[in-house]
RNA sequence: GCGAAAGUGGCGGAACUGGUAUACGCGCUAGACUUAGGAUCUAGUCCCGAGAGAUCGGGUUGGGGGUUCGAGUCCCCCCUUUCGCACCA
């Protein structure tokens, strides 16, 4: 009669054992052979996470034990990016408090890493909600402030009128709010920025050297960095004795500008239409434009509108005066807000010219002494003739050419060159309460002050009704707002804008070094020590959200003189959505509580047990790619551990002295060598494969008495050393069965003889 | 439209640097044990052909060309899918 493999007893008894010797725990003066990795910082939602949410906790704890058993002194800490929406939401909802809300979350999170048997260092614990923790987001502002990186401006910015708050533009995904979903609106008000477009060079360079992050993360940052490299152009505007800056990429079509396009939303259009008859009618077509939607707006689908102001501007070229018009397609906020047109050699303007029976005019080629030859093929194409250009081959097909107008440009003082981003600065404040207060103050006298150090933190106040009308609830605290001038002492009120939560998980990775420190941000010693994190592992959605506010965050914290890095992460790893068929839409698709097509791990783990769960989301595919949960697959990966839970028993059968112990041998060589080759380079699912295939050889052998018992304890201790990092839990408890006193987690990882393969190679 | 990644059995996938394609698992088929099993175990399972049979012959990695003694892997063209960007001047 075989002992049953009964996981939850198993899985239950080293939970405990793991929880009371504190496994996991790094003395961080101490950097020999370190490793840092470190997941996603999660948010405590009131949702259970499902084993879609495992992949990535699991892969980094099979990681984790196996750098441990090869002899690193690894640091894997865990902690709560505890402010955000969802929890204000359940306090107007369900009239809980967001930090009791947060608080009960943070345990039953916890509860499921433990029963995932994830080794966490839990003495680094953080949590951004705590004033131990966000006091350093409101230090590092208030440095910020001083330095001109945070600053206050009214702008247009994008208001998701579900979350009643603003966004950045990074939390904006075609034209709706990355959070709920809602189309966002334009709205202008007064808001906090950070100057990451300052930034935006050194975002960009930065890149190149991150050779461990994945080219498809790098290349949605660039693009969203979005340089372009060109020129600004002034065309001088006779009667507003003033000119108009345009920004083009291709300076080297200047003779070409047929007419001027500006943004409706210009700051010169209303005075450009003043003469205009029906300036009235283009006020109010500007005004409906303004109020189009975002995604509308910059869809390429939209239909193009504009209106001729009737001014007139002159090309800098050519000396012709051409027309002056307002169109949509012309976004305010990007370069200047205003464009020369070129149709003959841009497609837009091509476009819009001959909707509106705009002049188009060829720019080319002209030799020394060369007549303008005309007779052009296209009708609609004027003649075009090239005076006082500096010479060139052919059109904009080089940097060269563009840099030799650029200068020629200059020479003639009609602009210079000029690098234009994409990229905006951060949009950081918010109208919410859950989150880091803002430290300044606005006193009637002394206007913003910017509050001292040693009144540090502002904390938020605990005593808030939570109504769900319209405005910030901090607002509505009185306790909170109405303070004391740090200056004059005289009546202030407080800032009610509180930080985007992106600024607390900015630079969680470096007070995981210092979690406990009261005097400091972080200790720079630790973090020279510690930094870069060795091994990032989380999803993609933070490739232009999180990843990228991190970067800069660092590179400020780096000229603060507070690191010696530059870039946090060094090596990035992705790993890709667990998908199922949704009943809902019929398809196969992410797992997500609101498609309903999660599988819960609590059921999951009741029945075949966590070593289950983790070894079947292992083996499910390659980690970096998405994958489908099959529930009938998962029992292969159950199976699997119930095999090898029976062979410690069947070990005695096997004979003193057999024939066939070679065979067993290489194999077992061969194994280490596959599985750790394997693990190294993020494939489990391959390392999964490999050991079933050890184990299936162990059980033919012990089945037809083919290797001898030392053989088969040998293979069997071995596939117990390898699976451990997959399925911690079997594995130790077997491990202790075969009678060694000392944990399999403290083991070290076994080595393989390359030298038995190559002869055994040979020899077939 | 631009950029990136990828296309291998009924399914998830393996083959790392060019060297026995289809490892491992799911599913399926047959059998064993069972009162019964969605439990467990054993055998089989890319396609075509020959053979009672172990086995033997041929073909196959989206399609078409090429390089090579040798190509799933490298090069060229085409097709398809997924992802990212997209009126950014």
């Amino acid at each position: 009669m075989s002992t049953p493999y009964d996981h939850k007893a198993i899985e239950a008894k080293w939970q405990d054992r793991w929880e009371k010797t504190r496994a996991a725990e790094v003395d961080l003066r101490q950097a020999h052979g370190k490793t840092y990795m470190l997941m996603m910082f999660p948010y405590p939602s009131g949702d259970r996470l499902h084993v879609g949410h495992g992949r990535n906790y699991i892969l980094g704890d099979a990681l984790y034990r196996f750098l441990r058993m090869n002899g690193k002194r690894a640091l894997n800490p865990m902690g709560w990016d505890a402010f955000g929406l969802p929890a204000e939401n359940a306090a107007i909802q369900r009239g809980v408090h967001p930090r009791d809300w947060t608080v009960a979350n943070i345990k039953v999170m916890k509860e499921q890493f433990r029963r995932w048997g994830i080794l966490y260092d839990w003495s680094k614990e953080i949590a951004s909600c705590f004033p131990d923790y966000y006091r350093w987001n409101q230090w590092l502002f208030l440095r910020m402030l001083e330095s001109g990186i945070a600053y206050k401006k009214m702008a247009p910015v994008n208001w998701c009128p579900s979350c009643r708050t603003v966004l950045a533009n990074e939390q904006v995904v075609d034209g709706a709010c990355e959070r709920c979903g809602t189309p966002v609106v334009q709205r202008d008000l007064e808001q906090w920025f950070f100057r990451i477009t300052d930034y935006a060079d050194r975002l960009l360079a930065g890149l190149d050297a991150l050779e461990g992050w994945p080219e498809k993360v790098k290349v949605m940052q660039r693009n969203w960095i979005g340089r372009s490299e060109g020129a600004e152009i002034r065309f001088e505007i006779p009667a507003l004795k003033e000119p108009v800056t345009v920004f083009t990429t291709r300076p080297d079509t200047v003779h070409g500008a047929t007419f001027l396009v500006l943004a409706p939303e210009h700051p010169l259009a209303s005075r450009l239409i003043e003469g205009n008859p029906d300036r009235e009618g283009i006020a109010a077509w500007t005004e409906q434009v303004r109020n189009t939607p975002r995604i509308q707006r910059s869809s390429e689908e939209n239909p193009k509108e504009g209106r001729d102001t009737g001014a007139l501007a002159v090309n800098p070229a050519t000396g012709e005066e051409i027309p002056v018009w307002l169109a949509n397609y012309v976004l305010p906020e990007y370069g200047s807000g205003a464009i020369m047109a070129v149709p003959a050699h841009d497609a837009r303007d091509l476009a819009f010219a001959r909707q509106e029976g705009l002049p188009v005019r060829l720019v080319y080629h002209l030799e020394e002494g060369e007549t303008d030859p005309s007779g052009l093929t296209e009708p609609i194409l004027h003649q075009g003739v090239i005076r006082g250009a500096p010479p060139f081959d052919g059109l904009a097909d080089g940097p060269e050419t563009i840099a030799r107008f650029i200068a020629w440009i200059e020479e003639n003082g009609w602009g210079r060159g000029k690098v234009v981003y994409r990229l905006r600065d951060w949009l950081i404040s918010r109208q919410r309460y859950w989150g880091t207060p803002i430290p300044v103050v606005y006193c009637e006298t002394d206007g913003m002050v910017p509050v001292p150090d040693d009144q540090l933190p502002i904390e938020l106040p605990y005593d808030v009704e939570f109504t769900g009308r319209e405005g910030n609830p901090l607002s509505r605290s009185r306790s909170f707002v109405e303070t004391a001038c740090p200056q004059c002492g005289g009546p202030a009120r407080r800032e009610t804008d509180t930080m985007d939560t992106f600024v607390d998980s900015s630079w969680y990775y470096l007070r995981f070094l210092s979690p406990r420190d009261a005097a400091r941000m972080f200790d720079r010693e630790i973090a020279d020590r510690w930094m870069p994190v060795d091994q990032y592992i989380g999803g993609i959605e933070h490739a232009i959200l999180h990843l990228l506010y991190a970067r800069f965050i660092c590179k400020v914290l780096h000229d603060f003189g507070m690191v010696g890095i530059e870039e946090p992460f060094q090596n990035l790893f992705n790993q890709g959505m667990i998908t199922r068929f949704s009943e809902k839409s019929g398809r196969v698709e992410k797992m997500s509580k609101s498609r309903g097509n999660t599988v819960s791990p609590d059921e999951l783990i009741d029945e075949m047990g966590a070593d289950t769960e983790r070894v079947y989301t292992l083996f499910i595919g390659p980690p970096e790619k998405d994958a489908e949960w099959s529930d009938e697959a998962v029992s292969g990966a159950y199976r699997f551990l119930t095999r090898v839970w029976r062979m410690l028993e069947r070990l005695p059968e096997a004979p003193p002295t057999a024939p066939a112990d070679a065979d067993l041998e290489r194999e077992r060589h061969a194994t280490i060598q596959r599985v750790t080759q394997s693990l190294q380079r993020f494939s489990f699912n391959t390392a999964v494969a490999a050991l079933m295939e050890l184990s299936n050889s162990l059980g033919r052998a012990l089945e037809e008495k083919t290797a001898s018992r030392l053989r088969c304890e040998e293979a069997f201790d071995t596939l117990l050393q390898l699976l451990h990092p997959l399925a911690p839990h079997v594995t130790e408890e077997l491990w202790e069965r075969r009678g060694y006193t000392e944990s399999l987690l403290e083991t070290s990882w076994p080595e393989y003889d390359e030298t038995k393969l190559r002869r055994e190679r040979i020899q077939l």
